[in-house]
DNA sequence: CGCGAAATTGACTATATTCAAAGCTAGTGG
DNA sequence: CCACTAGCTTTGAATATAGTCAATTTCGCG
């Protein structure tokens, strides 16, 4: 059935039916594998659903599989014993998740938003790492973005005011989940994928803080927001240049 | 002459003499290069010696080379246009300097110490990279173990209290740095690596935080100082605990 | 409509910053 | 060898920013 038709992108027809309409495929890792060794792992992967607030995942759990995002952000999160919590990174579709050669994980990973993953057992990704470089060195790239993405906060984390983190997290979400607005003007809008507790322990900062952020962006007019979550960018180049500290 | 002598360590003659006692060799990323490759790369590449302070590349350079620590440590660092800086990594050797598969560095990297490098050419290095599938996979792996200390460091930067920042601190450079007192007790001695401002970079403090926090320590009995850079741990199993938040 | 969870707002407090002054330390030259 | 300087570091006092605690308001959902 397959061969008999035309495809559209004029790509191989062999691919697996799952894999056809994936992200993952064309920017994630798997855009390293050919039709056939893209066969090949699917055969051993599987789809899984997870409900916003579930945690796949816990610090210091064994690895024992990984998974690309196929729909919806995750978080990372690291936890002090007293309770005091930092998210590490937020991951969107079509990223990889997960830590390889490694047989303990460093962070726990949470479904932001409803989540949809394609899971690869433990073994037989990293058979196909060994075997297949371009998907590793596929991986080595994604790293080294997340490893630059995780210095950049850093400065946010460390040398930004409060005002300058809530921008930089808002520029943050639009550049990942923005749409431009239907009203047609170069307005960004985003539903926001963290309640406040959340973007507190994204940012280092505590709810109250957080709040009377968000209220005062509202009030000079650099965004808009609608029922807590709806956020609307009324004016990026400002919010920017708030985000970037000038 | 080389092949006539036998070798203490019982491994391949024909390793570069300059590699020999080279930290990366044996720990870096070179560990997963054949002695024909290791002796091949190594025609491409020269020592060089930095002096403490200076610049190695500058944030947003354009790459032209990468480097292996041989000798020293490094710091990481980005600014904010009006001058605020963070600094996102210190490296030690054998550690790997460079973005690997980028036009542009996103980080400055300057000599926290003396330090001496091994340099190479960026063609040569990607060329080595893409042939043995075991170099990158070693560089992947250093690329991970970075991206967990970053991860880790997100929380000290955004979670902690100045004081277990300090104490943070102190254990990651003992961890680094560190060698057993002579005095023979279990207290663990080092030279600070950074001045005052730069820990306070690494740190999201100011100078004057950091001092306070250090002379706390003091009157605490957890560490003593000589000279404002010979730092001695009495206590580390305190400090680290301290450093945890418990 | 009414309930519980989440977000906002207000008043007060604490922690780290800022500004200012004085103390060390290492290196230089008399 | 000591005095002097320049650059760091420490210390102190006042301030500001974000945190804490508490009260309301808003939102989502049965």
């Amino acid at each position: 059935m397959s061969g008999a038709l035309p495809q559209s992108d004029g790509e191989d027809a062999n691919i697996p039916a799952s894999c056809r309409v994936c992200g993952a495929r064309r920017f994630g890792i798997c855009k390293a594998l050919k039709s056939s060794e893209l066969l090949r792992l699917s055969a051993s992967t599987r789809r899984r659903k997870i409900e916003h607030g579930d945690t796949i995942s816990f610090e210091e759990d064994e690895v024992v599989e990984y998974a690309n995002i196929v729909e919806g952000a995750v978080k990372l999160t690291k936890i002090l014993k007293d309770g005091r919590q930092q998210i590490v990174g937020l991951q969107f579709a079509p990223e990889f998740i997960g830590k390889p050669f490694s047989e303990m994980t460093t962070v726990s990973v949470e479904a932001a938003t409803d989540v949809e993953i394609c899971v690869f057992p433990k073994a037989e990704f990293e058979r196909m790492l060994h075997q297949e470089p371009n998907f590793e060195h596929r991986l080595l790239e994604q790293t080294l973005t997340q490893l630059d993405d995780a210095r950049s906060w850093m400065v946010t984390l460390g040398r930004k005011t409060a005002q300058e983190k809530v921008a930089s997290f808002l520029v943050l979400l639009a550049n990942n989940l923005g749409r431009l607005n239907t009203s047609g003007s170069n307005m960004i809008s985003f539903t926001l994928p963290l309640k406040r507790a959340d973007i507190a322990d994204f940012l280092g900062l505590t709810i109250e803080t957080v709040s009377r952020q968000m209220t005062r962006l509202r009030k000079d007019k650099l965004i808009d927001i609608q029922r807590n979550l709806d956020v609307t960018i009324l004016d990026m180049r400002r919010l920017k240049d708030l985000a970037d500290g000038n």
